[in-house]
DNA sequence: TTTTTCTGCTTACCA
DNA sequence: ACTGGTAAGCAGAAAAAA
DNA sequence: TCTTCCAAGACTGCAACA
């Protein structure tokens, strides 16, 4: 049973009712009395406030063969779970209209056992929908509502006490006002330092011993060791119980909309949480003196009670992986490549004895201050992103923070789904499911390119290529071969489209689209704040819109639809191939393609008369398909595979006019390659992009070879980092990297799925897997030169070099037997 | 028995 | 758990050569 | 069983935190 936040006064009186401007902040809900009750936070007049909502009841629909059974499912009751009304509504689900029972109960918690129950006891029974959506969601959803917005309020005083911290009220109506002013929430970024000397890290023995807070007025870092000289930013406290009820009491006084810290979901709060019940702290940050409640095991989830917690790690890690060029996702690594800041240098060993020798920490304070203050400028960044998921997909920022691409998706289709009387169909069953799950389609073309140097490359791509697509064949799961007037044939056998009645999923896509486009305008004229905003929305608009195809080949979904997905990607090869057919027989090289893109070569002709065969490539493209023009690029490298001469798809360079060069599937940006030959190859690259004559790379190439022999590069050059993807039990052949992870784990170190391995190959051993040494246990120079130059650093640059005429392994050799004779 | 070639596993990229 | 397409290293097996 | 909630699965995905 829930713990009791609402008592009834025994008084009740004509209240007088208030009018208001709200801000909505969180969203929960709680019990009394058998009836469920919103409780929505937000801020009247810039103070925090809880209103009470009970006009909103959770419902699902129910489909019946006799319409008569309504009655008895009207009068069900369970316990204290019951029927409160039902209505009939017509639906349409993909493309059968139907007319279903709207069941609304007295709470969430009878969803389960009233379904249930109707599933047993209702003969006439045939299908639930809908069943299925979380209760918060599904008011935000139903009201197109989100947080961080303005709304027109009506409220009265409460007629229940309660034991918020907060003044609650009761509210009686809600709307969304006209006018939306953007908010800007205020932020609180934590970070906390624990005495973790072992490898494990564990809330039961260490303790915290350092808490940075930081925000637009708060930046200090909390310790209970005293010291002389502290800086100014260091606050001590008297004991860890001390520290962490300070702290606590800081976040009050903060009174932050939003709280956010880096994979503070899985480690700081359920720390904070922890510690606090060990050491018997008092942390209770809620509105209704809850404290940090962890949720899940492995995958943690901390909540505060009116405070959003955003870990900003897990939307980065789920959401925006793809768009930041790092290997790694660590605070150091996401700060360098999105602020362009260091984390500071960190000894854990110097730190901790430090702590125990009672000298001074103001490094380790300044660190952990550092920490935070990069979490917040990171939040600057991307929680305007998260609020703009949110808002679009109808989801709580708490929610959108957490949600992988088909989470959004369903979401945005879930609000969008009444503008079409639609409901979600239903997901698979078990066997559909495993069905779907094993049937694979055909995806995007990629052109043979030839190995090659090129100059003056013009290269073109598809804006957004498969949502243009599905707004302009209609491709949707209630479009596709559906008996019609008028369709469009899939390039796939026996598929058609229907193009009577605009589908629901092209109708959302192009509303996104045009949105998308719109925005792009505006902030060409706005000032800095609002291109904060209009640029969060667009990059939403953006990515819930690219996800959204993938959903048809997503199995979990009831969107799914395996003609409407290979369909998309037919019509994209369809038409990639066209195009480069039509360019060619122009009289144009066509150097390389892959899924949407097209480089070409003028090949003698005119650059006006490309654009010109572009431009009447596009007035023959259907709907809202567009090739537009992405760049020139002044020369480019494109080389052979191993071992063929066949060119390499998914491998070049391209040097822009300003001489950036943009690098593709090389090695140079593969994480699992040593930096000593990713750097060669870099270089090799540049020189050959900018027209070095021969000679020079020749030689640069053999001095880094003759370095590398006199073992003069260092070891850190020569380190290889792998990722570990699963136990090393598990493995069937023993590669370098699992070797080296077997060795990390006899040293005592974590070597888990997610790790990723650093080793060095030294010269002991016949396998490359004997070879290998961690990191730690080489001695300068401990490398194996043979390995590092035949396995590194020639196949980085053989295929390169090979474009202008360089023969690499004859070069080695000769370096090699020189040095060999001066040697001796 | 040694060397070369092939295959499958694996990682990490491109779009 | 949005999708498919691709290169390439390495281990270990199979095939070919010595 | 997850120290709570409705679904639904039950297992592995990944990689971050000191």
């Amino acid at each position: 049973m829930k713990a009791q936040t609402l008592k009834e006064t025994a008084y009740s009186q004509k209240k007088p009712t208030m009018k208001s401007k709200f801000i909505l902040l969180d969203l929960d809900y709680t019990e009394f009395n058998n009836r469920v009750y919103l409780e929505l936070t937000g801020r009247i007049n810039g103070k925090k406030t809880v209103l009470l909502y009970d006009k909103f009841l959770p419902y699902f629909y129910v489909e019946l063969s006799d319409e008569s059974d309504a009655d008895r499912i009207k009068q069900i009751k369970e316990g204290d779970f019951y029927v409160v009304s039902t209505e009939w509504l017509e639906k349409t689900i993909i493309s059968e209209e139907k007319k279903l029972l709207r069941v609304y109960l007295n709470t969430p918690r009878a969803v389960k056992p009233i379904k249930s129950i109707i599933r047993k006891e209702i003969k006439s029974f045939v299908q639930i929908y809908e069943a299925n959506i979380v209760f918060i969601k599904r008011f935000l959803v139903d009201n197109s509502f989100s947080m961080f917005s303005q709304y027109d309020i009506e409220y009265e005083k409460s007629e229940m006490e309660s034991n918020y911290t907060q003044p609650c009220f009761f509210l009686k109506s809600i709307i969304l006002s006209k006018e939306q002013q953007a908010y800007s929430p205020k932020v609180l970024s934590i970070d906390i330092e624990t005495l973790s000397e072992g490898e494990e890290i564990n809330p039961e023995k260490e303790p915290i011993i350092f808490v940075s807070l930081y925000s637009q007025s708060l930046q200090k870092a909390f310790t209970y060791q005293k010291y002389e000289n502290p800086e100014n930013f260091v606050e001590f406290c008297q004991s860890e119980k001390a520290m962490l009820e300070r702290i606590c009491e800081c976040i009050k006084e903060q009174d932050a909309d939003i709280i956010t810290g880096y994979f503070s979901d899985g480690f700081d709060l359920p720390y904070i949480s922890k510690r606090a019940r060990i050491i018997n702290a008092s942390f209770q940050p809620g509105y209704d003196n809850s404290g940090i409640r962890v949720t899940g095991s492995s995958f943690k989830v901390a909540k505060i009670k009116g405070i959003t917690h955003l870990d900003i790690y897990r939307f980065i890690r789920g959401i925006m992986n793809a768009s930041i060029d790092s290997d790694s996702l660590s605070l150091a690594a996401v700060s360098r490549v999105l602020l362009g800041e260091e984390k500071h240098e960190a000894d854990f060993d110097s730190f901790f004895k430090a702590w125990k020798n009672q000298e001074s920490l103001n490094r380790f304070a300044a660190y952990n201050l550092q920490d935070s203050r990069l979490c917040y400028l990171l939040s600057e960044k991307i929680v305007p992103s998260i609020i703009e998921l949110g808002k679009l997909s109808s989801l709580p920022a708490f929610q959108a923070c957490r949600s992988s691409f088909s989470m959004l998706v369903e979401s945005h289709l879930l609000k969008r789904e009444k503008e079409f009387s639609m409901l979600s169909p239903p997901l698979p069953e078990e066997s559909e499911l495993r069905k779907r799950q094993r049937t694979s389609f055909e995806g995007a073309f990629v052109y043979q390119p030839s190995p090659g140097f090129y100059e003056s490359l013009y290269v073109f791509d598809f804006r957004s290529l498969y949502p243009t697509i599905i707004v302009s064949h209609n491709i949707s799961p209630e479009t596709v071969n559906r008996s019609s007037k008028k369709k469009i044939d899939s390039p796939v056998e026996g598929v058609w489209f229907s193009q009577d009645k605009e589908g629901f999923i092209p109708y959302v896509l192009k509303d996104l689209i045009d949105a998308r486009a719109e925005i792009k305008r505006k902030i060409a004229s706005a000032d800095d704040r609002e291109k904060t905003i209009l640029n969060a929305r667009q990059y939403a608009l953006k990515t819930v819109a690219n996800a959204t195809w993938g959903f048809f080949a997503y199995p979990l979904t009831g969107w799914y639809s395996y003609d409407c997905a290979r369909s998309i990607t037919a019509f994209g090869r369809h038409y990639i191939t066209t195009i480069i057919d039509k360019l060619k027989k122009a009289g144009f090289s066509v150097i390389y393609s892959d899924t949407d893109s097209i480089f070409v070569c003028l090949d003698g002709k005119e650059e006006k008369s490309l654009m010109q065969e572009i431009d009447k490539i596009n007035t023959e493209l259907p709907g809202i398909m567009e090739l537009n023009f992405e760049g020139k690029f002044s020369t480019g490298i494109f080389v052979s595979t191993k071992g063929t001469m066949t060119g390499a798809k998914k491998r070049y360079a391209l040097m822009s006019q300003d001489g950036a060069i943009s690098v593709k599937g090389f090695e140079t940006i593969r994480r699992n390659w040593s930096e000593i030959g990713k750097e060669v190859q870099m270089k090799v690259l540049e020189m050959i992009l900018s027209k070095k004559p021969n000679n020079e790379v020749e030689s640069y190439i053999k001095d880094v070879v003759v370095k590398i022999r006199a073992k003069k590069i260092e070891n850190r050059k020569m380190i290889i980092t792998t990722q570990l993807k699963k136990p090393i039990s598990e493995y069937e052949s023993r590669a370098p990297h699992v070797a080296a992870a077997e060795r990390l784990r006899e040293a005592g170190k974590r070597a888990a799925p997610g790790t990723i391995i650093s080793y060095i190959v030294c010269s002991e051993g016949k396998k490359i897997a004997d070879k290998v040494r961690l990191p730690e246990e080489c001695e300068q120079g401990d490398y194996d030169t043979d390995y590092y130059i035949n396995n590194q650093i020639l196949p980085s640059i053989e295929k390169i070099a090979d474009v202008v005429g360089i023969n690499a392994k004859e070069l080695i050799t000769k370096i090699t037997q020189s040095s060999l004779d001066k040697f001796f």
